[in-house]
DNA sequence: ACGCCATTCCTACCCTGGTAGTAGAACACT
DNA sequence: AGTGTTCTACTACCAGGGTAGGAATGGCGT
C-alpha cells in the first residue's frame, strides 16, 4: 500500500544508476554520476549508507567492496511521487496536471499520438468492466 | 524564465490558503490549515517569515497585524514543479509520466473525455504553425 | 487602571539531504 | 618492508523545512 517513497534529488540520481545496471559499487555509482555531478567518493558512500538505513537500497560485500542494488522498484517510486505531487499541487485533479505537463515542454506530434492511444486503451479498460 | 520554485509540504499548504483567499493573517492561515494540521500560531508565523525571505509571499501591516498575500502565481509553481518532476523521475518523457498518472488514481470516463479534448487542442495548435 | 489576550519577533531545536575529511584496512608495486 | 592507492566506516558540518517557546507590545474587558 503505497508507502511514501520520497526520494530527493541526489537520491533519485543514485537510484537511476542502480535501476539501470542491476548492481554497482560506490565507485561505479560515482563514475556514472560524473557527467554533471562531481562528488567525492565518500559523499556517494555516505549517501548510499543513509539510503540503506531507509531501505531504499541493499548491499552485499564482495571481498572488501560493497556492491549495492536497489531495494525498491522504479514503478513504485514513480507511482508514489507522481500521486503525491498530484495531490499536493492539484488536489488530485489529473486533468489539470496533464494540462500543465503538456504546456511545460516541447511536445511532438508523436507524443500526442501516443497519448491518444494511451487514453483509448484506458477507455477500453473502463468499458470492460 | 522558470525559476526553481521548489515548495515543500507545509509551504505548499500555506500557498494554497493564500491563493484561495487573496489575503490572510497568520491566524487565518492557521485556521485554514486546521483540518489535518494543528500548528502553533508561532509556527505558522515563522514559516511565513521564512517564505517572505525567499520571495514566495509578501505582507503589509494592518494595525499590528500582518496581512500576507502570495507573491508567486499558482501556475508558475505548478509549471515549475511538474516540469521538475518530469525531468527527475522520467527524464522528461511526458508520455511515461501521463501513463503513471492514469494508473495512479481513479479515472472517470469524464476525465478521459477531457483529456482527449485536451490532446485534440494541442494537436490543433501544432498544426497551426 | 490593570491584568489578560492576541500577535509579532527572535531564538532555539531537531531532522534530513548533501557534502566531505580523516582514520584505518587491504591490497599492489617496487 | 615501505609507499601509495582504494575502499569502508565514522564523524562533522551546513542549509533548509518544520516546530515551537519566550519576550515584548499593544488592545480590550471589567
Amino acid at each position: 500500500m503505497a508507502k511514501k517513497h520520497h526520494l530527493a534529488e541526489l537520491q533519485l540520481a543514485i537510484m537511476h544508476v542502480l535501476w539501470n545496471r542491476r548492481e554497482a559499487t560506490v565507485s561505479e555509482v560515482r563514475i556514472a554520476l560524473k557527467p554533471g555531478r562531481s562528488l567525492a567518493h565518500t559523499t556517494v558512500g555516505t549517501m548510499l549508507a543513509k539510503m540503506e538505513e531507509k531501505g531504499h537500497v541493499k548491499h552485499r560485500s564482495d571481498g572488501r567492496v560493497n556492491v549495492y542494488r536497489a531495494a525498491i522498484r522504479q514503478d513504485q517510486v514513480r507511482q508514489s511521487m507522481v500521486t503525491d505531487l498530484a495531490d499536493r499541487l492539484f488536489q488530485g485533479d489529473v486533468t489539470q496536471m496533464v494540462c500543465h505537463l503538456l504546456d511545460s515542454r516541447e511536445i511532438t506530434p508523436e507524443n500526442l499520438a501516443e497519448l491518444r492511444k494511451l487514453i483509448r486503451n484506458k477507455e477500453q479498460e473502463l468499458n470492460d468492466e
